[in-house]
DNA sequence: TTGGAATTAATTGTGTACAATTAGTTTATT
DNA sequence: AATAAACTAATTGTACACAATTAATTCCAA
């Protein structure tokens, strides 16, 4: 039998994907705490800053995310006051979310957020931009 | 006051890591539920059968997983009997993992796996060697 | 050598992820 | 219109992640 050097941690690929992006999460934390967010909250609130309101198939959608996930995280920020659910009227199984003005309120506390992460990750911004591209391709 | 297109989802790097890795993980686990484990508990079986036996502390630092994760994991390896902890006789505070002779036989099963993973993901190999390239520096 | 600092795994508590099920609503077919 | 099929969010249950604390042990400096 040949040897099994596929299974060593060091040939994976997924392993430092795992790793990385928790990684990555991590480094997020100061600067969400100060948002009062964690990472999951934060990119809910990335789509409804750019949206104001969305449903939430429509929300799940774009996170990869279930109701699982998302209807006890809506409670948690509707509970910050920084978003509101109600109903679609012309399909109430439909909840759509919608931004507060308190939720409008922090996107200026998190502008700095993008650029402080970038120093924090040490790699060059081609490669940035090869990584994003990389991970597009996996997730089409 | 300029556009904020910074803080738009489809700009952002790191959440297509954190999506990808979530999607990684969900395309292991038909492959997994076969071995009976979670995605988690292969990385940790990944690191044993390459060590053989390793301590809590020193699998932690491979898999970047502190013990309030490994512990209770650790417990499921070891109810379902494919790895055994032990003290050392030299620090007793510290907890030796090792693999049973059940979690080696494991290992041939496992083999197929990451062939499998390599034909799911649709990125060429030259994009998996830049991308894990990427990763590590991410992760050094 | 002894008492404080450091180390280690376990514990506790919060917040995801996600599979599977449920309950209510809408749509489509007869 | 009646009913089966499809759809939607909520719920339930399991398993991570990880911060913070705890308890036991070891190390180290006076």
């Amino acid at each position: 039998m040949k040897e099994d050097r596929c299974l060593e941690l060091g040939r994976q690929l997924c392993f430092p994907l795992y790793a990385a992006s928790r990684e990555v999460v991590r480094k997020y934390k100061p600067f969400l705490d100060e948002l009062g967010l964690t990472y999951t909250q934060y990119i809910v609130m990335l789509v409804l800053w750019e949206e104001g309101k969305i449903s939430m198939q429509e929300l799940g959608n774009r996170l990869y995310l279930d109701s699982g996930t998302l209807t006890p995280l809506l409670v948690k920020l509707e509970e910050k006051g920084l978003v509101e659910k109600a109903r679609n009227e012309k399909d109430v199984r439909e909840i759509i979310v919608s931004v507060t003005d308190k939720g409008v309120g922090l996107k200026v506390q998190a502008r700095e957020i993008p650029g402080k992460i970038g120093k924090c990750l040490n790699i060059s911004v081609i490669e940035a931009v090869q990584l994003k591209k990389i991970l597009n391709k996996i997730l089409e």
